[in-house]
DNA sequence: GTGAAAGCGCTAACAT
DNA sequence: ATGTTAGCGCTTTCAC
């Protein structure tokens, strides 16, 4: 037998497909025993709406398109898998678009993605070109910003304060009694500008800044990078007793070019990684770092996409961070 | 200006719709001439076109459905990756589906991503329930059975050996000197089992397997995992001087408590990881894996599904995989 | 090799 | 609150 159609479970429930069609997307709309009527029906029939016919009758899908950076950095198959679950069991699938960190793909991708209209768009960071900004504010559609926080999204934008984060992140390596504290960083995209800030506003605070104090790339983060990003800092700024490093991989990184080394952490060098990446716990010495609401901020975003917010919600929201002190900056 | 369709490629190419259509989705049943026309047309208009008037025309989309049991699994994503570049360009996409290991929430997805049928499928492993078997046989499309090898696919079948793996991996063991050698496992999926399998077989053919000797969990897979099921598995086998990991995240987790308790690797232990996810070339001592063919079965996978590999080529490959002898099992 | 007609299953817009 | 009408843009089937 043929997969049943909005017709054949209105002549079931006696009534119009597209009464069928208005009771399933707007039960709110139709009296509470049509819902019934309707619901029994879909039941019996097992009727599964058709996606494609919906999609090109309304020209709107029910795609929440999700644009990220990349795919292989843990740090966002964390907000995924955040995104993911607050999408589960609801009428939303999400459509990844991968940026690989350039702006103009992103535009190409979104404006791909944006016919049919989806029903929504999360966006990593604040880095859109006018152009993109534009073709979002004008789509009609939900719109929110992740990862980084501003006090003017395009529509709604949940994130957290990365200078703020690793400066606080800084002091505690200050207060932890390291007194040459360098920075390392790689990928060095805008909240990792942020985090770099953010630090050398704290080393300000409490002395002089050094250039040679920073070692950054634009290449992607590994710890492999780590251990070369301390062999160039450690070069060019030799009397360096600390390192504040802009992701987990690169901290772990840095710990094993500092075992190669035999120099010892903490107590001749200090490491702070950034994302808290589950490994960062394990390795001996343990590594502090700053934990960082990823799948929270996926789970939300999300939420806030598909409007199971709250509606008395702030569009604006600023998750917060924790610094998580390990072995590796608690000097005897 | 509104968005042209076929109707308008064909005024602008001189033809009807339908014969755009066809010039179009196959091109070599068309003439030359008219093949040129039309795609000036498109270019000229910009034409894209319209998926889901295509999918509920036809009843079947341009997807590749891949069918993967995790998305934060590291191997998953490095096989997807794969999928990825080799599908980047061509007119498929992917749709993904997370089956959790369960061949019966695998079944129920794939059921739902059947309809509209999809362009192929691309799925993890030999365990799909009888019933999956047969929905895919009959499905009249392409399937590629990914990560395992059978001689008795459904359809096609890209993977490796993982007895062979970890028969090879295990005899490197002995090889090294060790003698009394553990397995650590976690997530024992069968491919899990199947490496179990291929140690176990090692271990006979140099002498007595000893049942004390694996420490294996359901668990998932983690750096902290490979630290409890090492304290496990040395309460049980204190003789132990060396483990197989059927992951590289438990063999990183077993070198830190090795650390912690002071034994010496690989002098005193030896170590060996599988699948050489990135981490284990860095880690002080570096840390001996097996090298498997994720990235590549994913993009094999990907070509086969499309069509796109030669006609001549079997419907089973068979990768091969590799040692790479690290520090981790190198005794002086 | 190319075209005409019909319809895929749904929803927008307008009734009632 | 519910129904009628008219497509959405494409592909299928059958003609020529």
């Amino acid at each position: 037998m043929p997969k049943p159609t909005l017709v054949d479970v209105g002549r079931e429930a006696g009534v119009s497909a597209i009464t069928v069609s208005r009771a399933l997307r707007s039960p709110e709309k139709v009296s509470e025993a049509l819902r019934r009527k309707v619901d029994r029906a879909v039941k019996k029939l097992g009727y599964v709406p058709n996606q494609s016919a919906s999609t090109l009758a309304s020209n709107k899908s029910n795609s929440i398109v999700v644009m990220v950076p990349s795919i292989s950095n843990n740090v966002f198959t964390d907000v995924l898998g955040g995104i993911s679950d607050a999408l589960h069991g609801s009428r939303f699938n999400m459509q990844i678009g991968y940026t690989n960190y350039d702006s103009l793909e992103e535009e190409r991708i979104l404006r791909s993605f944006l016919n049919p209209t989806p029903s929504g768009v999360i966006i990593s960071g604040l880095e859109q070109t006018e152009e993109t900004r534009q073709i979002l504010a004008n789509a009609g559609v939900p719109v929110v910003q992740i990862m980084d926080i501003s006090p003017d999204p395009i529509d709604m934008i949940v994130g957290f304060s990365h200078d703020q984060a690793a400066e606080t992140a800084t002091q505690h390596l200050v207060d932890a009694g390291y007194r040459n504290i360098g920075f390392i960083g790689a990928q060095m995209d805008p909240r990792s500008q942020k985090r770099l800030a953010g630090f050398k506003k704290a080393i300000k605070a409490n002395g002089t800044l050094l250039e040679q104090s920073i070692a950054v790339t634009n290449k992607p983060s590994s710890a492999h990078m780590g251990a070369v990003l301390l062999s160039k800092l450690t070069s060019q700024f030799p009397e360096c007793d600390a390192v504040l490093c802009n992701n987990d991989d690169l901290a772990v990184g840095v710990l094993f070019e500092c075992q190669r080394r035999g120099i010892k952490v903490p107590e001749e060098f200090g490491i702070c990684g950034f994302n808290d990446l589950g490994i960062s716990s394990e390795t001996v010495p343990s590594i502090t770092s700053v934990t960082t609401p990823l799948r929270e901020i996926g789970r939300l975003a999300a939420a806030m996409v598909i409007g199971e917010e709250e509606e008395s919600s702030s569009p604006i929201v600023d998750l917060s961070y924790n610094i998580s002190v390990r072995e590796s900056t608690q000097r005897v």
